[in-house]
DNA sequence: CTTTGCAGTGAATGCCTGTTCAGTTATCAA
DNA sequence: TTGATAACTGAACAGGCATTCACTGCAAAG
């Protein structure tokens, strides 16, 4: 029958995916080829084929995967306490889980435009589901009169926005360690958001 | 002679960098040719290189032009007040300039990385001393007393992002003025620094 | 009215693009 | 050992790419 052990597709599937999300990080989707991409992972690029439609389908799945996994962790995060804890708890785990995947989040913001209109709605309808969850603490903490906002939806795009930045220039190798990072931002959006 | 009236070259130069700047906002640099330059222009391809050398000088020079009107307008802020007051004119202006030219926002933070190590470079040293302004404030005031800063470096790039931010969401016919729209951000960031 | 030279054309250059597919290789099941 | 098939190759396809350049039309200067 078909083959099971000695198959490779189990590996070189996810070495494209690896492939292209650096290349295309780094480059930008446009500027990146099938070849570039399957020079990367060791093979010609006819086989890319095996393990997507389309150049378009690759960089669309790259981003919903991304998404996907960002809601699926945000989801073992707790719903209870305080609305000023869980807010802490919201600001702590968008720089961590950020900051070690700065490839995802950088196409993530990237390459929106690059997606089909189908496609860029799918991806929309995810970062929006994300978004909505900071949203309800800041509006739940407003309502129980421990946030003074002026405008909760405004103080969302802000918060996250301010947030994702430290991508732009966090390095590993510099003099603050992740802690320090997520200690300095959850003073600023405290001190912020605070009544 | 040379003609004077009657060159149009005064005329297709700014025409040529308009349609630049459009097509790449809202396609990318790599993913627009010159072909579709020039179409959007009305003139051939190969009329566009009586404007500029290539391509990527035609990108280096929109980025060099968006960065220098902004460091020239940046130049007229008043320099004397508190620190708080400074600091208040930079958040007002930063918006203003940023919400009016969306495009060249967009571009100089997305295309970054299609430009040649050279010409990043320079950009980079343009933004450097567009931030350096801000942090000046930051530290003047944190000096004073006025401000409550853990890190001014950091409260610096978390400021910057927070309210370029605006310009991923706000659009011109929704709810908010643009003068309620600074209100807001004010807000946070007076609050985010005030000791 | 002739000369000047700018602005723009359109064809050509050599190269790269995403995608397809007949054919090859390698590994497993029987 | 044989037959099946997943995985991959390498060539081909039609088209697009940035850039160059001999040439044309035309408006102004002298």
């Amino acid at each position: 029958m078909a083959r099971k052990t000695g198959s490779h597709s189990e590996i070189t599937g996810p070495r494209v995916q690896a492939a292209a999300l650096r290349l295309i990080a780094q480059h930008g989707f446009a500027a990146v080829s099938m070849r570039q991409i399957a020079a990367e992972v060791g093979v010609q690029a006819g086989a890319l084929y095996n393990y997507t439609n389309d150049k378009q389908t690759l960089l669309f799945d790259l981003l919903r995967t991304h998404m996907e996994h960002l809601l699926n962790a945000l989801g073992t995060l707790p719903e209870t306490g305080t609305p000023m804890a869980r807010l802490e708890a919201f600001c702590r785990f968008h720089i961590a889980y950020h900051i070690e995947r700065p490839d995802e989040v950088f196409i993530s913001y990237m390459e929106l435009r690059n997606l089909s209109a189908d496609n860029f709605a799918a991806i929309e309808a995810l970062r929006r589901r994300y978004e909505s969850h900071l949203d309800a603490i800041l509006k739940d903490g407003q309502a129980a009169g421990h946030f003074a906002l002026d405008d909760a939806r405004v103080t969302t795009f802000a918060v996250i926005a301010m947030l994702t930045g430290v991508n732009t220039w966090y390095r590993e190798d510099g003099p603050l360690s992740k802690t320090d990072l997520a200690d300095l931002y959850w003073t600023l959006v405290c001190r912020a958001v605070a009544a």
